[in-house]
DNA sequence: CGCTATTTGTTCAGCGATTGAATTATTTGC
DNA sequence: GCAAATAATTCAATCGCTGAACAAATAGCG
């Protein structure tokens, strides 16, 4: 992640303390133990007297504070470490999914501070009122927060679906949206964040994307590029790339689930032919595992398969190698193009991980023309479910830690 | 292009000139008439003194020089324009490609102002002597950059093939080199450049992404993401995202070739079955055309099959089709999966872009989801021929514009 | 022709932020 | 109990931006 934020204007005097602002604290966040004022001096290449000042900022706008001292070693007087602070500003993460909606809030360490989710089928529901509902519980995560002393500025929905620009959801097909103007309809609601300057009060997003934050930031710290593939009903992908979410231009990157995997073959509900989707997409593992896949509710048919794969079941064992085959297919083709060393299988994916894993190797091994070189891993997300809520408000605390000043010119 | 260069470490006092100094010299660069000082503190949020100030950095280095006094409107002193320099820091962009050898110098503006190609078939020749050939027509366009009162700060080779960080060529299966060591077999001929702190003395890449980078800054500036598709012997493509090139982790993206557009068809000497470089590679295409490719070199091949596809022949114009339409499930990922709005056929492919384009827009506009919210446009390259020396050396010009301190802080 | 309005560009005092050296604070080891 | 060592703070100096005043140069108008 680039903890520092390049500006795109003008540069003043007063960007020079922003950026170290940003500076000092990314330092404190990625840190493996508590740096000391010193520390920090010569990682940054600051001065003694200039880091003080800066912390002193910090401290005051209670972004970190000092820990007990650390074990001593050597002579001198002792260091006191930083860390971030565990009260102070929070994000509040949202996901409407298709049998669940989630909140949960984040503090700027990286922590799951709240989490609440409720199970329901959300296809029949309309847009406005699954939105209320979220709302309601979100405002119980406030109050909950808010105890703990923490203070939320910034709020980020995962949909399952494509959301341009504005927020505005263009299609969740699997939910049964279609143009849906969510910051509109959360704008009839009371507001549940504090603004902070620099922080956008509310980023609606492709649930995969989210999901894939969550995975960059997860502990302990992975690479900084990778394909975070989510398996649901349909396939999306985050794509990150130096520790950045690749959105595209239009916010619409990840569409893997209809990359062809067999051009000619069976029809896709996209238009096209041969989609990922029809070969690895949920429902196409369990109507080839012989599953019906009435009887099954989505969340429970991974787990299901899972079960059957696990006492060895011929028909599931083989619907997971294909499906991993074709995965792996696809999978090659996004190495190939991008050169990512690192393929991470999250959603309902993770669980079926230790079936699906060796054929997208193998396909991978044959495909890729760079895999001599040097190997690509394959692994499951570390993530558990909801992982798009908790990407998105870990995206919000990170933004915090990202552009510290926005924050310390508030009231403080 | 990301105009402006985020400070990595710490930001100090002189930081911020040398933000100053980019992004005045970065607005001076891409406005569409000469600025005046006044245009460029409201443009860029500074003061006019802060921006007097900078200006004058830039003249005394040489940067820019101002022009004559543009047209009059309404009363007023009258504004002195000021343009990039055409004299002062250049680029030396170099080439090793199959057939030919080229060298190119690209002053600040953008303007080839040396250019020479020497045709040869490098296959036999050796990479030291190959390079030595480079070098010796380096020399001559060195002298001939300075007498037009140009230094050349910055070389930058284009290769077809795998080039890693160090420089070190991998594997470039066209040319038959493999582990070529182009930095050290470089260092023991003179220098070719004068060095310029924070500018890479000699940076080595791929001829797909150089050629791309060609692209993105030919006039009139393009869209700012897109693919660039080299098809040669082999097929390359160069992503750009937000105006840079998208190098992979390792620097081995854009291997589009290699993507499976039939899955279990022919098997390809990448080891994979299917790959896109076996039904639109060069060699497919001239094949499939009913051609006789031994008595066809290289780079008059496509202008062969071009003269008979528009002479209405056959079996070229099928083989066209059939190669667009590979072409297409291929682009059609790449679009799925990036969402991005452009393409480029570059190389090879840029003759024969009238009849590849529809077949690669039909494949497009049925297997990409977005494409109804929003057209792909598939265009030939402006740029000709050697288009990779062209970008190599259009990439170090842009450096300096990017980060004029380093050339500022020099002799002067 | 001369005056005014207007816009460009420069000069200069003021100020904020970093630096570097000196100083203070706190602990270990002898 | 004292010296050595390390951490953190204080303070004058310096650098670069700001804002306002000022100088320069032109068009419009009577």
């Amino acid at each position: 992640m680039s903890l520092t934020h390049a500006p795109a204007g003008a540069v003043r005097q007063g960007s020079l303390r922003e950026l170290n602002l940003a500076l000092v604290l990314g330092r404190i966040a990625t840190a493996d133990r508590p740096p000391s004022r010193a520390d920090l001096a010569t990682a940054t290449g600051l001065t003694r007297a200039t880091v003080s000042a800066v912390v002193e900022d910090l401290l005051a706008g209670r972004l970190v504070s000092e820990s007990d001292p650390a074990p001593r070693s050597g002579a001198g007087r002792p260091a006191r470490g930083l860390v971030l602070a565990d009260q102070g500003p929070a994000g509040l993460g949202l996901e409407v999914n298709v049998d669940y909606l989630a909140v949960c809030v984040v503090d700027l360490t990286g922590q799951v501070r709240h989490r609440t989710v409720h199970r329901a089928d959300l296809r029949p529901v309309a847009p406005a009122d699954a939105l209320a509902l979220l709302v309601e519980m979100a405002g119980a995560a406030r109050e909950d927060a808010a105890e703990d002393g923490l203070t939320l500025v910034g709020a980020a929905l995962a949909v399952p679906g494509l959301v341009d620009d504005a927020g505005l959801v263009r299609l969740a097909p699997n939910l049964g949206w279609r143009d849906v103007p969510v910051p509109a309809l959360l704008a009839e609601h009371p507001p549940l964040i504090e603004q902070v300057p620099g922080i956008p009060a509310l980023v609606v997003d492709n649930e995969a994307n989210l999901a894939a934050l969550g995975e960059l930031h997860s502990q302990p710290p992975g690479p900084s590029s990778f394909l975070h593939i989510s398996g649901e009903v349909g396939i999306g992908a985050g794509i990150v790339l130096d520790g950045a979410l690749f959105r595209g231009v239009r916010g619409w990157s990840g569409e893997i689930g209809h990359l062809p995997v067999h051009p000619e073959g069976r029809p896709c509900r996209c238009g096209g032919q041969g989609c990922l989707e029809q070969y690895a997409g949920q429902e196409a593992i369990v109507a080839a595992a012989g599953l019906a896949r009435a009887e099954l509710p989505a969340d429970t048919a991974t787990a299901r398969l899972a079960e059957l794969a696990q006492a060895g079941d011929a028909d599931a064992l083989r619907a997971l190698h294909d499906a991993g085959t074709a995965l792996g297919v696809a999978v090659a083709s996004v190495v190939n193009l991008l050169d990512l060393d690192t393929v991470v299988l999250g959603g309902g994916y993770a669980a079926l991980a230790p079936w699906l894993c060796p054929p997208v190797l193998a396909e991978i091994g044959a495909r890729v023309l760079t895999a001599a070189w040097s190997p690509v891993t394959v692994r499951p997300s570390t993530l558990g479910a909801e992982a798009a809520a908790v990407g998105a408000a870990g995206s919000v605390a990170r933004r915090i830690v990202a552009q510290p000043a926005g924050w310390l010119a508030r009231a403080g």
